[in-house]
DNA sequence: ATGGTTGACGATCAA
């Protein structure tokens, strides 16, 4: 078997802590890191290699940036999403590992919608659907984990009417969320869980943790022949609870080994 | 209670 996890730490560095708790706990095979906000250059690389992982970092100053640990050693065949020579943001970052393509990206949040981060938003997800047909055509095993910033149904978040209007939320999003889905993909929670109130993500403000006022927006896609492989998924809220914690907490699949 | 969190940065923006 083997454990991939997504998870957006919300700078690793401020993390590090909750971060090497969780390695040492979770113990995951593979490890998809968003919003590090930092440059490669300062990414805590030693005390992570200590706990036995391999590193792959697409950084960036101040904001973005993601990664990929994993306990087998990584080939890295993109730092950027394809489509758009002009974008300079760290979102993106694919390789291969353990005989899987992996990805970790980090979709623009896309708020305030009438700005232009909503067309941004947009435009990313159409570099994605087009990307992964590309991925499709390989035949491959693949994941594609990350935080997509995209809340796909109403048993995703606490309060459907609050959501309305909002760039995870709008029907832009959710066309282009489809689009994506319908080309294969496995949304790996939804494979194996049907119940609404299982979220990845509570805001900070409003006490949403203790009210569990939650969005599920981190995602693991898998392709045909990964899905084929799914024997269990999960969110462990546990990090979210502990001190100093991202708003996030970590989603995770489990495959069988071929 | 004209607010509400957190992080990086630099005196504000992004989520």
């Amino acid at each position: 078997m083997i454990k991939i996890a997504t998870w957006n730490v919300n700078s690793v560095k401020a993390r590090l802590p909750l971060l090497l708790r969780w390695l040492e706990e979770f113990s995951p095979d593979v490890l998809l890191l968003q919003e590090l906000k930092c440059i490669e250059e300062a990414f805590p690389r030693e005390e992570i290699e200590d706990k036995g992982y391999n590193i792959a970092v697409k950084g960036q100053k101040t904001y973005n940036g993601v990664a990929i640990l994993s306990k087998s050693p990584i080939e890295i065949d993109l730092t950027e999403l394809p489509g758009d020579r002009e974008d300079l943001q760290a979102r993106y970052i694919e390789g291969f590992t353990f005989n899987v393509r992996v990805a970790s990206i980090y979709v623009p949040n896309g708020n305030p919608v009438e700005t232009d981060k909503f067309p941004y938003k947009i435009s990313f997800m159409e570099r994605l659907h087009n990307h992964v047909k590309t991925l499709l055509s390989h035949e491959e095993a693949f994941v594609l984990g990350g935080d997509y910033n995209v809340i796909p149904e109403e048993r995703d978040c606490y309060a459907p009417g609050n959501w309305e209007g909002d760039a995870l939320y709008r029907p832009e999003t959710h066309a282009e969320w489809r689009k994506i889905i319908y080309l294969g993909l496995t949304d790996s929670f939804r494979a194996k869980n049907q119940e609404e109130g299982h979220y990845s993500y509570w805001d900070y403000q409003g006490g949403a943790w203790n009210k569990d006022n939650g969005i599920r927006i981190d995602h693991l896609l898998l392709s045909p022949h990964a899905a084929d492989r799914l024997n269990d998924v999960g969110i462990d809220k546990s990090p979210r609870g502990w001190e100093r914690p991202s708003d996030h907490t970590p989603v995770w699949c489990e495959l069988e080994t071929n």
